[in-house]
DNA sequence: CTTCATGTGTAGCAAGACTACTTGTCTGCC
DNA sequence: GGCAGACAAGTAGTCTTGCTACACATGAAG
């Protein structure tokens, strides 16, 4: 899948993600992969600046720690941050029923109605 | 909604409605408007260049026919507009159940399963 | 010691949709 | 007749956002 189609979706990801638990941006990566079966594997060059401008809108925090002398920054959702979640969770069901209604909403090409 | 969100998905939506029959720009909008309940409000300045891309894809042919005086330019899908159709719907299909696995398929948060 | 996985980060590019504007006809209203 | 507003198409420039490619640093494995 091309990972452009995120666009302006990706935000909603990544609140989604640390929903269940801080992380740091690798495993953020990490998580992505596994949970979309390998589908979104997203380089790093899109996820720390996205980070970062989540971060900006106040929407998560970072904390530096020092794992195996290596400096990690751990991402936590705040509270606005879970109710911009929210707010996406909200618009991705209006989207995605917008476009379903035109291009279908799962039923493939073949399947009777 | 902001419509900015579709980035990506226009073209599919735009072969989706030409599907059901040759339409003119102007009429197009409409269409996406009337089929969407108002959701989708599009400018001219999204639709027309997104034509022309498609039509530079050769997805979809345009013709031009005076109505009431008044200058039209049809467009109608092609054969392979028609396959790039079929494509775009597998890759909705697939975007929005990756997507849907992160931020819910479409259960409204309180609505049982 | 070299290479690879882990881990974070920046700079510059490209795609795609938006805003604002332009041009022109036709219809309806005053 | 003149003016407003719907109809119809189109362009130029801007902005957001994700991508590619690169740089840097440490620990483990060979």
């Amino acid at each position: 899948m091309k990972a452009q189609a995120l666009h302006g979706h990706l935000d909603a990801l990544l609140l989604a993600v640390l929903e269940q638990g801080a992380l740091h941006g690798y495993a953020i990566i990490e998580a992505l992969r596994a949970r979309s079966g390998g589908t979104l594997d997203l380089p790093t060059g899109t996820i720390y600046p996205a980070l970062r401008r989540l971060e900006r809108a106040g929407y998560v925090a970072s904390s530096w720690s020092t794992v195996n002398g290596r400096e990690r920054r751990t991402y936590q959702l705040t509270e606005a941050g879970g109710r911009a979640l929210a707010g996406e969770r909200a618009g991705w069901r209006e989207f995605s029923a917008t476009v379903g209604r035109f291009l279908g909403p799962g039923e493939p090409p073949g399947a009777p109605a």
